[in-house]
Parts: structure tokens; C-alpha cells; sequence
DNA sequence: GCCAACGTTGGC
DNA sequence: GCCAACGTTGGC
């Protein structure tokens, strides 16, 4: 089982619209990076867990937790002429863009915030944390995800 | 609103 | 295949 954070902007979708979702499901589409866009395809897995990290918010941070519930499939939000995300580029038969489901798991009692992580040597690795970085989906160790929770207070 | 950093596009 | 121009991300 591995470990993922996600970031997406709770004024879009934060963690209290996954939470709201019929069954507390939802599919993660939009993502238009391939670096990103490889690992919802090729690694995410049914059982993985997921740091929700809420972006361009005040303050940006982890928010909670979440499950991988069904692993790379295609994103037919690039196909559909209505959706923000078309991509005339993604056919049903050659699809460009995948998506995974994720399932709520936990609220954080309070925010972790970048700030926070900044400050904690373990964590320094953490792509999230590189000058520069603009990955939406990226892998998070175990120590890490550990670390994580213990800053939440879980 | 600004802007640094990075990815993508397209002319050549 | 290079690289300038442009668009996007996302913290500040």
C-alpha cells in the first residue's frame, strides 16, 4: 500500500465536499499533467491513502485523509465539449487523462499548515516543500504520512 | 494582484 | 530538436 498527497482547491472541491458525497466518494478528475497524470495511471491502487491538501486557500494545508477506492480509469471529463476540462486531444478510444476514486476518511481537527511543515526536518524531502513545485498529485513515504499525523493530532 | 517557476506550444 | 513566447500554478 502506498501514500499519495493530493492538492485541490477547496473553494472547487475541498475535503467537506468529498465528505458530502453520495457514499463519501468521488471521482478525482481534471488533472492535465503527465507526471501526474502517470501516477494516477500507472500506480495509485485500490487501498492507498491520500493527504487532502487544500491550495491557493489561507493558509494552504492538509486538511485530512482520504482512500484510493478504485484505481486509474479513464477521465471522460476530457471528452465532454461542457466540461472546464475538455481536451479535444483525449478520445474514449485513446484516452490522454485518467482519474481514481477516492473515499473520505478522516477531517483533521485543525488544518496542518504549509507553514507547519516547513518548520519539521522530516519532512523536508517532501516534493510539496521544493521551490517550484507544482505537482498536484505526488508520492509521500511513510515516515512522512506518519509525521503528518502526528502534526494533525491523530 | 504579483511574480517565480515550470510546462507546453509552435516557428524555424 | 532548439528555444522564445506564452500559459498555469500557487504561495505570498
Amino acid at each position: 500500500m502506498a501514500y499519495w498527497l493530493m492538492k485541490s482547491e477547496p473553494d472547487e472541491f475541498g475535503i467537506e465536499d468529498l465528505y458530502r458525497s453520495p457514499q463519501q466518494t468521488a471521482p478525482w478528475d481534471g488533472v492535465r499533467n503527465y507526471q501526474a497524470r502517470n501516477m494516477l495511471r500507472d500506480q495509485m491502487q485500490e487501498g492507498d491513502l491520500v493527504l487532502f491538501y487544500h491550495s491557493s486557500c489561507k493558509p494552504p494545508g492538509v486538511a485530512g485523509t482520504a482512500r484510493v477506492v478504485r484505481a486509474g480509469y479513464p477521465d471522460s471529463s476530457a471528452w465532454d465539449p461542457e466540461s472546464p476540462y475538455f481536451d479535444p486531444k483525449s478520445t474514449p478510444d485513446n484516452p490522454r487523462w485518467y482519474r481514481v476514486d477516492v473515499q473520505w476518511c478522516s477531517t483533521f481537527p485543525r488544518l496542518v499548515p504549509l507553514d507547519r511543515l516547513r518548520e519539521v526536518p522530516a519532512l523536508a524531502g517532501m516534493p510539496l516543500l521544493q521551490k517550484g513545485n507544482r505537482l498536484s498529485v505526488m508520492p509521500v513515504t511513510e515516515e512522512e504520512w506518519q509525521t503528518i499525523l502526528g502534526l494533525a493530532g491523530v
